[in-house]
DNA sequence: GTGAAAGCGCTAACAA
DNA sequence: TTGTTAGCGCTTTCAC
């Protein structure tokens, strides 16, 4: 059963195809008597436009892809709800989503640059994790496909690019603060990778407060709650262990919990645990995490909002935008265990 | 810097469109010096077939969708992991992953049908749930894109579709025979919805060993740790709760975890657990996580190579696949506690 | 082994 | 308000 070209339709239904197009996609001058019965007959005669031939003659694939690096993002719960979020943000409009995940960078660099320039995808989305793609942004943003980046890097400023920066500064700021005003003086970190922005601005607030953040107290722990795990053994083996730590993913926290629970340590009383981002499941461990919470959806919506305006005024540069983090008070943080 | 066209292209490296067409897609007769000679020049002059056009003209869309219902399957692990062993299959082929969520079935028909008529999308790759979505297949499979599902259901009989049947047979009766000789008699079971078909071979598992899994001791718990740690807490609180229970999703299992952990109910000393899925966390819960494996790799991969079948032989009727799960052991399961 | 010409199904100027 | 015509960039017979 092949389907039928509009011309074909166009005769049946005694119409030009100039006339049916035009009453398909609601441009030029069409009587709405006419765009009427065309949409009826539509279902009629089960016409539906060719999205390939559209596709070539507009230049537009009405489709996004979205990209994010890194093998362990596989179960970055922030990153699942943040796929699903531009999804629906992108079928609103009509749009598909390609999804493009590669371990390295440069492994499906073939796939997605062939994609961008033969313009199969009208607009990238990237999430910008530990690796820092302002080069790579540079270096396609020439080709006028917008570019849409959020993440934890400052988005570049080129040309038909934008994205968001995640500001969690006033959230980790209230970590601090909480974390200090209830007596914690042994506060630790782990992060996705040594020194990251996080780290950076945590180790700042706490001075700012007459803690520190020791480099003995600091754990990479990737993305995964292996990893955090992993890294809590290491900061609680320490001869001074801490009495707090702050993790940058959730994951990572549902990992301490974890291990710490293996250890005999328990979280609040001897041990505070603050995570980020809020996945779903930070309301049901045990017990359930204080954390930073990140707005998926709206953030989804912001991103894909930007990309459209992009689209239609592709020499703008909009002025990058900021995610808002706050924190979520639970039950994993109590002031330090006097011993 | 607007891309170039074949025509162009042919023309500035003294050849024909034609021969620059069979040149790179290896159909036709080309002499190898002229085949390399074109690859070199592709690079220098920066040309890249557009992809619009090809589709048009070839009707092949280098394009498979992957569609999956349900909100909760948000936190699904199990199914994160099949999204990324499938589009790095695609990918292997040139292919791109497009994905279409909906918490309703027939909330994105719209884009999905339009996609599938349209030719937008070469193949689906369909999840089978909890909806059972036979009826849909059939009334797609006459449009000759095929069709691969996967999930506890049966996949349906007809043309142009093919299916993995996930048989945890095996597995479960591994479960059940585990759980039995330990000793547990009052053994618990932890579905996504009420009767599911692991739960319905399970209880025969059981049976067929002398014991039972009894309707009280049988909850719902969906597809998130939350309704895992819900569920586990209506067991415990059973006059006669269970000693043992399996959860039919290892989301469920680490939330029955916490919860437990929680209500000072210590695992596996006083409660087995036992999940399914065998997610990335699975090795870092307290305690680790005996569970029921599903090599997800091999199944995206086994998916999309049947899809492939399916597009270069349309009429064939594959076999139904089959999935093995095998059980790993791992912490969460001790012989019953004696009071 | 290579080239010329005819479309794939649609949209957008330009006429009518 | 509607119709005519000319491509969009590619692949593919069919000649040469």
């Amino acid at each position: 059963m092949k389907p039928i070209s509009i011309i074909e339709f166009a005769r049946k239904i005694g119409l030009s195809p100039t006339t049916v197009s035009q009453a398909i996609n609601g441009r030029g001058r069409v009587s709405p008597a006419t765009r009427e019965m065309v949409q009826r007959k539509m279902v009629e005669y089960g016409y539906v436009p060719n999205l390939h031939a559209q596709q070539l003659v507009t230049g537009r694939s009405q489709m996004v892809v979205m990209h994010y690096t890194n093998q362990d993002l596989l179960t970055d719960l922030f990153l699942v709800e943040m796929v699903h979020s531009v999804q629906h943000a992108l079928h609103r409009r009509g749009y598909g989503l390609l999804l493009d995940t590669a371990s390295d960078f440069t492994e499906n660099e073939n796939l997605l640059s062939r994609w961008l320039r033969t313009g199969a995808v009208d607009g990238v989305i990237l999430v910008q994790g530990s690796a820092d793609l302002g080069e790579w942004v540079t270096r396609f943003a020439s080709r006028r496909t917008p570019i849409v980046l959020f993440g934890d890097h400052q988005p570049p400023k080129v040309a038909h690019a934008g994205g968001f920066h995640l500001d969690n500064r006033d959230a980790i700021k209230a970590v601090a603060v909480r974390l200090v005003t209830m007596g914690h003086k042994r506060i630790g970190y782990i992060g996705i990778e040594h020194d990251d922005v996080v780290a950076q601005v945590f180790r700042k607030e706490l001075e700012s407060l007459g803690e520190t953040l020791a480099p003995d107290l600091t754990a990479v722990g990737g993305y995964t709650p292996v990893g955090g795990a992993h890294a809590i053994r290491l900061l609680l083996s320490q001869p001074n262990p801490p009495t707090a730590v702050f993790c940058r993913k959730d994951d990572l926290a549902v990992g301490a919990l974890n291990a710490a629970a293996q250890m005999g340590v328990r979280v609040p009383q001897q041990l505070s645990i603050i995570g980020h981002d809020d996945v779903p499941m930070a309301v049901s461990t045990d017990p359930p995490l204080t954390t930073v919470r990140i707005d998926c959806n709206a953030l989804g919506q912001d991103v894909v909002d930007m990309l459209f305006h992009l689209l239609d005024h592709p020499d703008d540069v909009p002025a990058p935008g900021t995610v808002i983090a706050s924190l979520v008070e639970r039950a994993s943080v109590a002031p330090p265990f006097k011993s």
